[in-house]
RNA sequence: GGAAGAAUGGCAGAGCUGGUUUAAUGCACCGGUCUUGAAAACCGGCGUGGGUAACACCACCGGGGGUUCGAAUCCCUCUUCUUCCGCCA
């Protein structure tokens, strides 16, 4: 969430970030009636304290009295701190009531975004940052859609999926399942050899965690729900990974601190249709390694950058065409500064498939987690959170069997056959 | 699942028969004196948040609620941990 100061101190340029990332009227009218209920806020917060402090007094004025033997006068400021605690009472309502109207409205705010992001409503808005300038790979006639190559192999079920659980959750068999583990050791090795620290998180979460990160309430409809014991299914190892340092204040030698995790993740994708959900192309259950970064303000964009590169030098071992995107300011989440999504090209279906998504949230998820650092001078401040999939699976399992399929089979990348133990599904 | 005990500032650890505790003390940490330098010793500082120009002031002793003029301290409740019993991959 935004921080109360900036929105106060710097609000003509909270205004124009807003409008980029293509907020309406009533969330930018948000801004001065945040300001508003603040300004209540402090002036009932000091109402309040000014009676406290009188009743705090007063009770150890009681306390005098009683000690001395003199109860008499102590009964009679006992009433008059009966009549203060009715107001006391009173105004700790109000202010109450006052922090949760600032809360919510604040929550409604997504996150400003970087000066570099680009104006734009549409994905059609974003900015190619980075082209595929070789020449894209000629399938042979008769090249198949990966959902077809799946079945032709025997390497994935949609259909008994659907049988054990419902549309979205594909059974990996054979090969394909060899594929998936593979895949997996491959991202977590280069992560790990990168200088990241593997973790192994839940699989769920509470809501404080979902909240911390900005699942709650944005993505409340998103996440599979265990009622019973009030639990999420996490979408993503963003959620667990970045909630270890929720309420913690690091000093500045623990920087950097680097996180990777593989998980299953978990997504409702209600409202989803058409083509898009063929196949592997979106799915309720897949894999993905993430990579999490916790760092000081000064270096977050460098970091960025160098994890573009590490998820760069992922999809160059694949052998995949792959083109990174920076976001505009309509097509990027609720909760990022900049995001660079990563995409690849999927020649049998002849479309592009995002397949990674990097981003620095600044302070966003920082200030609702309370996640901060003891500066030089002593001073305290939010950290900067980001995180990046390197990889998602399914998605690069698509690709990878559409872009390297020959009529004889399809071919492992050479990178890839240390962890599958064969060169050729055939 | 059952029983008992516990939860205090970075750590350790008092307070827990309710009012000089506005949380003692030690360690760690920061600054200074001394020293050629370091250690030791001594002096000072040393939690988080709100609030202020800066003070003042206020809140926080696992979370929430209650009793009282007054709660770290008493009561209720939830959570977590420890030990014991039961069950179990």
């Amino acid at each position: 969430m935004l921080e109360i100061g900036v929105i106060r101190d710097q609000k003509e340029k909270v205004l124009s970030g807003l409008k980029t990332k293509n907020c309406n009227q009533e969330q930018l009218e948000l801004l001065d009636k945040i300001i508003q209920e603040d300004d209540n806020r402090k002036s009932t917060q000091t109402n309040l304290d000014n009676l406290l402090s009188r009743s705090n007094k007063l009770a150890g004025e009681i306390g005098a009295l009683f000690k001395s033997g003199n109860a008499e006068q102590a009964n009679v400021l006992k009433d008059e701190v009966a009549a203060l605690k009715e107001e006391i009472k009173s105004l700790d309502n109000q202010l109450k009531a006052c922090k949760d109207a600032l809360d919510e409205m604040i929550i409604q705010l997504p996150n400003l975004p970087h000066e570099s992001v680009p104006q734009g409503k549409k994905p059609e808005d974003n900015e190619v940052f980075k082209g595929w300038d070789a020449p894209m790979p000629e399938l042979a006639p008769g090249s198949l859609p990966h959902w077809e190559l799946a079945e032709k192999y025997d390497l994935i079920s949609f259909k008994d999926g659907v049988t054990l659980t419902g549309s979205g959750f594909p059974v990996y068999k054979g090969k394909g399942a060899r594929l998936q583990r593979a895949l997996i050791n491959f991202f977590l090795d280069e992560a790990v050899a990168a200088g990241y620290h593997e973790i192994q998180p839940p699989l769920m979460v509470n809501k404080e965690s979902a909240r911390a990160t900005g699942q709650l309430p944005d993505k409340e409809g998103q996440m599979y729900h265990c009622e019973k014991d009030d639990f999420y299914l996490i979408p993503t190892a963003e959620v667990p990974l970045t909630n270890l340092y929720r309420d913690t204040i690091l000093q500045k030698a623990d920087f950097p601190i680097k996180m990777t995790g593989y998980t299953p993740c978990f997504r409702r994708e209600a409202g989803s249709y058409g083509a898009d959900v063929k196949g592997l192309n979106r799915l309720h259950q897949f894999d993905k390694i993430e990579i999490v970064r916790l760092e000081h303000p000064e270096n977050s964009y460098d970091v960025l950058m160098e994890m573009v590169a590490h998820v760069e030098g992922l999809l160059q071992k694949l052998e995949l065409p792959f083109r990174i995107l920076r976001l505009c300011g309509g097509d990027m989440s609720f909760n990022s500064a900049l995001t660079f999504d990563f995409e690849t090209w999927s020649a049998a279906q002849g479309r592009w498939l995002e397949v990674s998504s990097v981003s620095n949230f600044e302070t966003f998820q920082a200030n609702r987690m309370k996640l901060r650092f003891k500066d030089e001078d002593g001073k305290t401040r939010l950290a900067h959170t980001l995180n990046g999939s390197a990889l998602a699976l399914a998605r690069i399992v698509a690709t990878l069997l559409e872009n390297h399929q020959t009529p004889i089979g399809i071919r492992i990348p050479a990178a890839l056959i240390p962890y599958t133990g064969f060169d050729l599904i055939s």
